[in-house]
DNA sequence: TAATAATTTGACCAACTGGTCAAACTAACG
DNA sequence: CGTTAGTTTGACCAGTTGGTCAAATTATTA
């Protein structure tokens, strides 16, 4: 398609995606505003539709950007590698996005709270079928033995839960705790529980 | 304070709470607006304007009542009760809210996604308050030695994230699992995680 | 450097937003 | 029944919204 990105395509591209992850992530695409993601980026309102055709588009590319970054990690877990380091692994990284990319994880929220309106066939198709194959190999773990045997798909749940709250819920999380790092405690906490779910 | 609520009142007051309730959680406070909460409430705008003041003021009448509705439960959890049974009772009732009234929990999350704007100092006031002394009551649990010792706050954040999952992301959880009840099975996952989380 | 292509913007627009208000309507009550 | 208090609404308003467009500006390249 599109190879060739001028170096001023390129630098305001990636200046209007981060302005719309930060407002979307914020207040949804409907509370999301143009002129809040021009202040954000510093471009004009005008400018900003010259890089993208509308202010969905802008939301659109967010989310497929999202999708992709997320459904990685669960296709590179190894059917190969110990069960319990592969699970622990995976978990593991999800947190590690939490802390490090908390706004997209709150973009997703807000779509998924909204009912996915723009992702649904995403949900029902790839997201689907990728956690299909997940259960499918955790049961098989459980069935040689290797982790005790347990409902696979709340078992992923859980981890995604668990996780991704440390992103959505930053604020009530840090009312909590206080304003000091928590991931430490919070890797500590997960790893515990799902060791202890996961040994016979 | 008004102790004399008309018939038509009472009707009208919780008709907009109602529509609010379905439309705030759907789009969160900015994307929501008054003509949605008009007709899905089948009153008109001003109608709407005459039970109360101000958009905001129908946003903050249903998050105060959410706030207490979510705090009492915590402050129900008996020290004197078996330990693993309270803790479970508790998360146990968080599910059956989470399947009973999603939209309030998806009301919440979008708020706290959102940064908590109008509710900050609840959650570092009272809400705070009454996590600490269930943190402190489920350390003196480990330390009777009735339960496992492990953090209290990153236990309740589990159980939080685990049943608010259901009810926020539940598009997702039905891309995945299908249409039919998940919760049942969702409970049965809970309780063990917990009871394995808990117990020496 | 001149011409061409890419970028930026001010001015503008129609639709929508939260909210107002006087007037009309309806229920309640003596 | 008549009066009053409570309810409902159509018309309206100023500010905001996503988006357009021609013109101006800047970068690229022959």
């Amino acid at each position: 398609m599109k190879k060739t990105e001028t170096r001023i395509q390129k630098k305001n591209h990636s200046a209007i995606k981060a302005a719309g992850l930060k407002v979307f992530a914020q207040f949804g695409f409907r509370g999301a505003t143009l002129d809040q993601i021009a202040a954000e980026s510093g471009l004009s309102k005008p400018n900003i539709l010259y890089y993208f055709a509308s202010k969905e588009a802008i939301y659109e590319a967010l989310l497929a950007q999202l999708l992709t970054d997320w459904l990685q990690p669960v296709r590179d877990i190894d059917p190969a590698g110990d069960p319990v380091e592969e699970i622990l692994k995976y978990a593991k990284h999800k947190l590690k996005m939490s802390r490090l990319y908390p706004r997209e994880s709150r973009l997703y929220a807000t779509e998924i709270i909204q009912g996915a309106p723009r992702i649904k066939s995403v949900l029902t198709g790839e997201l689907r079928e990728v956690v299909e194959n997940l259960a499918l190999l955790i049961n098989h773990w459980a069935d040689a033995g290797l982790i005790r045997a347990m409902d696979p798909y709340h078992l992923i749940f859980s981890i995604w839960a668990m996780t991704q709250h440390y992103a959505d819920f930053d604020v009530q999380v840090k009312a909590i705790l206080g304003e000091r790092d928590h991931f430490e405690d919070a890797e500590q906490y997960l790893e515990d529980m799902l060791r202890r779910m996961l040994t016979v």
